[in-house]
DNA sequence: TTGAAAGCGCTAACAA
DNA sequence: TTGTTAGCGCTTTCAA
């Protein structure tokens, strides 16, 4: 009937307790009471509450009690790149946890840009929410500090030396390093000696981690891979086909391939195909992400498992034990990848 | 230096206008408007209480903003399944509109429950945002009127026909019967009179939908589909193959195929991969959803852009218009899909 | 068991 | 230009 009144002016206006005190002719306090659980109140009274809440379709309004409780129930969860659906692995594993809890994850996305990010850590002393789940690809000294000074519940993902400096924070990290390590391993045991490998740019972290992991691998093996089975190039398509253009060009070639993503992964693989070359064949081949594509793609493409969703699910977690709990002393959760061989590696 | 102070208990302290206002002597409304840009101020007050409001690192409070302005700068997200990739293309989509107008999306699942849908409601009328993008699968009359109770602004999409029960929401939509029509007619303009059709089932609306595109169009090309040309199963690759083994049983075999989604075509290739049937010289092939997968499955597949990432924008900006400049008239957006044609259906 | 009252932090109408 | 004050709706302490 007159579950919320429109007036004139458009505005809407809300149910409170007010209006059932004034209707049932309690206090405030006591529909306050009257209406949450554990409040004390006659068995009467509550029913004649309750009766009118009813009616008048009443709901708590959040932002008062947010005020009042200095808790948004929301967390934020900031990735760079609202794109990517590796992040959407993250916030589904996270969002099973918040749900339990009765949270809201908040989209945030910074673009990666700095100044976006910090804007993001005054969005979180501002309240927007209660903590914070950060996805960077740089985690500057400055941008560490303002986390720190925030003084509230964060977990940084996605890099693994976030721990160089002094933290207040929590992190939930990949060994990716680990990652090329055990797909270069795997090729290896596979017997093949003459193994080359395709990543993105040294000049960031996440390029010198998984070349890192090849070399070390390669290193403990006994194996020396001649300079020219290596080759960089961006983490795309087009970068892993340019990039095992080049690699197809030595002689003899390698006979397996370690791509640093899976999209170079299918790079490497029209690469093959323009050349007649046969995955697997002729030339194994494992990327790393497990994306979607790589078991529908055929051959279908041997991966690694960055376990994103388990990363959402951790830092979810640590993010509930700080607010709920209390918890200050930081926490530093590195996780061992999975691999998942597929068609494009069971040459032999 | 003491940016946020942490007392015994560990609850943290916020910054306020009323410690600036002690700190420089000025009056609490006085430091408020010098702090907004807006604000009636003179410019060496603004300056003292800015220089004050930097040190201690000073951010408005969004609850206590909120309860005042009446406004959460929010919009709720209501989708039914967290691991579907075609709602975060409508997130993209929607996600670009708010961050224009400072909002942010709150990501709220349902799971497809009507529970659930009625919880969130609720959550609306609590004002855990001031809008609602709604996608559910079954928006039943109960459902219709709740939403029209909240007296909030809400965006249904993915229901063609929600226009049915008198409204107070708007609607974005796609035109799926438009879309298959389409696929079907792009194959009979390529020459082929054997078309095959393989979708989801019929007793669901969206079954029912795609499988009018394709018959309407036969109909309207005057050619009458053998009933064997017909398969119904699953909305996934393994109901795809299920279906495709069906169609290849009948002689002559079609010479084409719709499929209602992506995945099932992509069965469909597995099924003709299995009888050495050559995809698209021996069997012309396109299916629906334009998902990432049929751009790099080999051969490409053709596809119905559905245009979720247009439904995102179309309906933040439809939501928008109705929080930031009061619309109330209900508005109704019914999209036309789009064709794009790869390597499947490039049989002539 | 119930009520009065203060306060969370901000905004804005009004007064000075 | 600046200050006073009330109030957004809730929770909670204290008193009755």
């Amino acid at each position: 009937m007159f579950m919320i009144s429109i007036p004139q002016d458009g505005v809407i206006v809300m149910s409170t307790i007010y209006k059932i005190a004034k209707r049932t002719g309690f206090s405030s306090s006591t529909v306050a009471r009257a209406l949450r659980e554990d409040g004390v109140c006659s068995p009467e009274t509550r029913e004649a509450i309750q009766k009118v809440a009813n009616e008048i379709g009443y709901v708590p309004n959040r932002a008062a009690r947010t005020l009042r409780n200095q808790r948004t129930e929301k967390i934020m969860f900031c990735i760079p790149d609202i794109y990517n659906s590796f992040y959407f692995g993250m916030i589904r594993g996270a969002s099973e946890v918040f749900e339990r809890h009765g949270f809201f994850a908040l989209l945030c996305h910074t673009g990666g840009d700095p100044k976006n990010e910090l804007r993001m850590l005054d969005n979180l002393k501002s309240r927007l929410g209660d903590g914070m789940i950060f996805v960077s690809f740089d985690f500057s000294k400055k941008l560490i500090e303002t986390i720190n000074e925030t003084h509230m519940p964060v977990v940084l993902t996605n890099s693994t030396d976030a721990g160089d400096f002094p933290q207040a924070y929590d992190t939930v990290c990949v060994n990716t390093t680990e990652g090329t390590r055990m797909a270069t391993n795997h090729l290896i045991s596979q017997g093949h000696r003459h193994i080359g490998y395709i990543g993105g740019d040294v000049l960031t972290k996440v390029g010198r981690e998984r070349l890192a992991g090849y070399l070390s691998a390669m290193e403990a093996a006994g194996l020396t891979p001649s300079p020219g089975y290596r080759s960089n190039g961006a983490f795309t398509i087009e970068g892993g086909t340019v990039c095992g253009m080049q690699l197809l060009c030595n002689n003899p070639m390698p006979t397996a391939v370690v791509a640093a993503n899976d999209l170079m992964a299918i790079g490497m693989m029209r690469a093959c195909e323009m050349r007649g070359i046969q995955i697997p064949s002729d030339m194994a081949l494992i990327g790393m992400d497990n994306s979607e594509l790589s078991q529908f793609i055929r051959p279908s493409l041997s991966s690694i498992i960055m376990k994103e969703d388990d990363i959402g699910r951790l830092s979810a977690t640590l993010l509930m034990d700080r607010i709920l709990n209390g918890r200050t002393e930081p926490k530093n959760i590195l996780l061992k990848p999975d691999i998942i061989i597929r068609e494009s590696s069971m040459s032999r």
